[in-house]
DNA sequence: ACACGGGCTGAATCTAATA
DNA sequence: ATATTAGATTCAGCCCGTG
């Protein structure tokens, strides 16, 4: 059984015996009760610092349940850095010389907290973007649809270079190519989430286990001490626990606390022999038209027909197409020429290719091959 | 033909002499020669401040041809921030108030940029993720493969709403699905990249076309005016320029510009018709509800409903509908008896032809393609 | 049992024009 | 300047009710 303590206990307790623990209390006073370079691998899911003003409403007018909880809060930029600075050097005290910290935050956070980093003499390893395979949308086409988030994973100065990176074993889960800065992974959702008796999400920002599991397989060995300082509804310690290793957690919320530790005591831990790394879901990729354009594949003026050349449109630079008045995407155009309500543009246009017609269909199988191993 | 201007030179052209053309100097001093808020859009590349340490052999001993540039070096964080903050200044100068900036990035540079733009009161819109099709590998197998680079896309400052965004032609282009923060483009090579007389690359950093023209199809209008501070090998003026936009490029060292020079005059411009941009609602001129019922589509006394016939609405012959005791416009009556804020009442209120029910928005349709002939 | 459709939701810095 | 009004705007995935 995992255990809480209040920061005077953890204080007192016996060596170690803040090992496998949620500690309650503020981040920075609560690392104070933990020894010098006692962690293997820090993970860090600090406030993002959101800055949303108003309220937001989707299409259909209901609203976005936004993240506005006090503790995301802070009064300026220059605050903010001062809060990142402080538990990044409280972290930087408990963690082993060779020992790695992991930062996950959002552009409106992680260039402070990635700067931070480097003026606290942390090294950046790499940053590692999470590619979300279910974002929300930005509902009012004011900007590109934020769809991932990025960590920084950084070694505790540009010396230390015995840290743990489970390299082959990377390589062996990505089907034997080198692990890329760049993973994919839907939300934390379904089953998955944790919800109190009324149904609602316990906490707002839940991280996916598969997040974690990547993490901490790529920079623990079984056995190693993980440290969450900011550790919510406990992710963190589920997968740690899940996967043969130790963590702590620092929280101060007593609702976040009370369902992480359950949520820990019903994971079972893996058996040593299946501590293997699994890989993402692999699907065929969507190709867009706009990438046969950018890969230079088919030239902004080139002109489609219809396999009985009975329409034809000309394609923009922009990625879409124009037929007479009518302009948009190719399945749009397609579906308008014809006057039917929807269309496969990519089976519909054909391009010449000496005195042949073909579909762009094909043009999009040449890029889909060079995609297949990006996901 | 474009130009080259010294310092000297750019300072004393006539009004707008600057445009298309690279001047030869330092970033911040050479933008003194532009005037107050006269760019669009900025696309920079500074330097990465990469603080590479020693040679780098691959796994065959063949030698990593490193960028070891002297521009590229500096004393410290602190020297390297006080650089951005002086060319990020010089920039937010000559960009127009509903200007935006891109800068690119990786995480030897990107956070300090970011932290820095933030710092300067520039608003984040979106952090850009370039996945690359084909990184260079992790060599030593001590990371994950660096397979991404960051770009940062900000407004002058939050205030500043009216940048352009053409998001239904970003949209259009990816298969009708909102565009999303991460982008899929090949690192620049084969045939784009350019060389020297040797088969030596000119530019240890040359950026993909592809990229910057959807950075640009996004983010411009044909006719605006595209500033790159740090021009290199001209990738952002050879795209400019192919797609109808102005540029001005700013470069220290002449074989870069020599380069940039024969490289944009060899660039053919797209038609304008391959250039229209795709619009959406947005963009169509404004039509009363009561522009119907004057041109007769909709006669006072029609009964609209919804979609499901589960609220409905009589037509009144100043403009307003009634809804029992509810009155006023389709978009208050709309919301009010969905007991919502708001509605779009063209798309919400429908009118029987025959057994069907169709969208009051068709007979805005027929109203818009009646205003068009006569323009 | 299975299919299908409607409802709901997720770390969001999310409008533009006119009065 | 602020306040009001018009009206534009969403993707993937899970759950649940209905046929």
């Amino acid at each position: 059984m995992s255990h809480v303590l209040s920061l005077a206990e953890a204080r007192s307790v016996r060596p170690n015996g803040w090992i496998d623990t949620i500690i309650r209390g503020d981040c920075v006073s609560a690392l104070e009760a933990l020894p010098d370079q006692s962690v293997d691998v820090i993970f860090a899911d600090p406030p993002y610092n959101l800055q949303l003003g108003g309220t937001l409403h989707r299409p259909d007018q209901s609203l976005v349940d936004a993240v506005d909880d006090e503790w995301d809060q802070f009064a300026s930029f220059e605050a903010y850095d001062a809060f990142t600075r402080a538990w990044l050097l409280a972290c930087r005290r408990v963690l082993k010389p060779n020992g790695t910290i992991w930062v996950i935050g959002s552009y409106h956070n992680i260039f402070r907290v990635g700067a931070t980093l480097q003026d606290l003499n942390f090294w950046i390893l790499n940053d590692v973007v999470w590619r979300k395979t279910n974002p929300m949308p930005n509902f009012k086409g004011r900007r590109f649809q934020n769809a991932h988030e990025t960590m920084i994973w950084a070694s505790r100065d540009a010396k230390a270079k015995g840290y743990t990176f489970n390299y082959d074993a990377m390589k062996a889960a990505n089907d034997d190519v080198q692990m890329r800065s760049d993973w994919l992974f839907p939300i934390c959702s379904g089953g998955e989430r944790l919800k109190d008796a009324d149904g609602k999400k316990v906490h707002p920002t839940q991280k996916p286990e598969a997040l974690l599991a990547r993490v901490i397989m790529a920079s623990t060995r079984p056995g190693d001490i993980v440290l969450d300082p900011f550790f919510g509804s406990g992710t963190t310690g589920a997968v740690a626990k899940r996967l043969g290793r130790h963590f702590v957690g620092i929280e101060r919320e007593q609702d976040y606390i009370d369902a992480a530790l359950a949520r820990i005591n019903s994971v079972q831990p893996l058996g040593s022999q299946t501590l293997t790394v699994m890989s993402g879901k692999k699907a065929e990729p969507r190709v867009a038209f706009n990438t046969l354009i950018e890969s230079g594949l088919i030239a902004p003026g080139t002109v489609l027909t219809d396999q009985k050349r009975r329409h034809s449109a000309i394609v923009r630079a922009d990625g879409t197409i124009a037929s007479g008045s009518d302009a948009g995407s190719i399945h749009r155009v397609g579906a308008k020429v014809q006057g039917l309500d929807a269309c496969n543009g990519w089976t519909f246009w054909h391009y010449a290719e000496g005195s042949e017609l073909k579909p762009i269909d094909a043009l999009r199988a040449v890029v889909r091959s060079d995609m297949a191993r990006l996901d």
